[in-house]
Formats: C-alpha cells, sequence, structure tokens
DNA sequence: CCGTAGATGTTAAAAAATTAACACTTTTTT
DNA sequence: AAAAAAGTGTTAATTTTTTAACATCTACGG
C-alpha cells in the first residue's frame, strides 16, 4: 500500500506514529496506555494493522505479541518533522528555533547542557570553514 | 464550543491550523491555494467556520471577506509544538535538537547565522549565573 | 437599476476514521 | 486435558470528517 507523507495521517494514525517514535518499538497494549482518550485494545490493534497496511509500520514477533516499530528511519522523521516546525513556526529561521528552546527549558538548562550546545556550534564553525 | 489541544485536531483542520500559523493570517482562498491536494473553496470555508467554532480560529472582516487569525498567541502556539517535538523525537534533549538543526540545514548556515547562535547561548550562559 | 462577481451561511451526502464485538489460536495454569 | 488468559484477525456499526451544492447577501459596473 502507498505511503504519503506523515502529514497526511488521521489523528489518531498521528497519535499512534508519535508513540512509536517516541518509545522506538511498542506493542498494542503500550501504545493504549500511552494514547489520549485511550480506545479499547481491540480497537489500538486494528489501526495498528492499518498503519503497517499503508506501510508506516513494521512488527516483529516476541513471544505471542505483536512489536511495531516505523519503517520510516527514525533520523529521517527527525529531520522531517523538525524541518516542518521550523517552516510553520519559525519562518524558516534556526537562531528563533533555538531561543525558542532555551526559552522552552527556561533555567533548567544546566550550565553543562550549554556546553554541550556550544560545542556543537563551534564544531559546525570550523566544518564549514 | 471547546477547545482541547492542537494534538486533537483531524487532518485537514491540523493542516489548515498549519498554514494559519505559518502565515499569521489568512483567507478562505489563500489558505485553498496552500492545503495539499486543495478542495473546493466552499470546503475550505466549512472548515474554517468548524475551527471557528471550536475556538481554534477568529475572523476579522476584510471588505467582504473574512481574515481568519489563531486565538491561540503564536508564542503559545510555538512553544508547545516545540515541546511536542523535542518528547517525541528527541527524548528531551536539547542538544540533539540542536545538532539536527544544524544537521538538517548543512552547509547552507552562514558563519554569521552560527554566530547569532553562539550569542543566543552566551547570554543563556550568563542569565544561568 | 439590473446583473454579475465574489463573498458568506446552511445543509446534507459521501467518504474516511474510529470503535469494538466476536471468532479463532496459542500458551499457561490448575 | 480443560479452562482461562492473552494474543490475533475479521468484520461491521457508529461517529467524525470531508466535501461541495445551493441559497443568500453585498458591492460594483454598465
Amino acid at each position: 500500500m502507498i505511503k504519503r507523507s506523515l502529514q497526511s495521517l488521521s489523528r489518531r494514525e498521528r497519535q499512534i506514529m508519535d508513540i512509536i517514535f517516541q518509545k522506538g518499538r511498542a506493542t498494542a497494549g503500550e501504545v493504549n496506555e500511552l494514547l489520549p482518550d485511550p480506545p479499547s485494545n481491540s480497537s489500538v490493534r486494528t489501526l495498528l494493522r492499518v498503519l503497517e497496511n499503508k506501510g508506516y509500520l513494521k512488527h516483529t514477533v516476541r513471544g505471542q505479541t505483536y512489536v511495531y516499530s516505523a519503517t520510516m528511519s527514525h533520523g529521517q522523521a527527525k529531520q522531517s518533522s523538525l524541518a516542518h516546525l521550523k517552516k510553520t513556526f519559525f519562518g524558516g529561521s534556526n537562531e528563533r528555533v533555538v531561543a525558542a528552546l532555551l526559552d522552552l527549558s527556561g533555567s533548567k538548562l544546566t550550565e553543562e547542557e550549554l556546553n554541550r550546545i556550544s560545542d556543537i556550534i563551534e564544531k559546525a564553525k570550523k566544518e564549514g570553514k
């Protein structure tokens, strides 16, 4: 079956994909626990099967249970979601995303974490040369 | 009517809200042009009205035309979307988001832009003390 | 002052998504 | 070995979403 963009998923499908991306892999029961306004376990299984048919998920078997994971690589999913967010809310500006990140975390950001971020930037500067 | 989270929107509703956030405000015609697989203008207007009833949008009148904008502040929308992305794809790590940002832009990032980002970080460090 | 263009609101049909009942299979427990 | 528990697949009803036809209103040009 055909896989279009993550943007074309229905509400429940998207919520489920979010959970899968967050956890890496999950069973129907686990997905069910994390879904907002969770439906029945049966409903979740149906949705997982639909997503698998559409090509978004695959599963392996563990004991008697299906363990689902995304077919799209985590890296690819991250990139495309971040790109979409940047475009939608930040006018495509990297700086504004960084500013919002810091703002979001407030003072909870440790010195150490800030240093690690600086390091990433410095490294990029060097590589750019 | 009751407004729940942005996460609870249907596919079309979400696509429309994305456009509104991106542009700040938009008419039915403008939304229609930017929608993937655009439906009729009539359909878009129906959806805009639904979103307004649900409390996500409001409108002003310009001439004869309705201009829609979000009720949620842009700042709030940005923050909650970024928070969601960070949690879903980056395990809540700020560094990983920054790393992905740089990776996403590749070498297209100018030295100047990197400097501005550094400045933001430096400023945060000072404030943290 | 009439008709056209360009809006809006109302309404309902059609399509898609969501839910879960039910039947079946396998494993575990008693 | 029977029953219970814990899975799965199939199927269909219900609900929500999506679409757009149609009626109405207003501004504008001729």
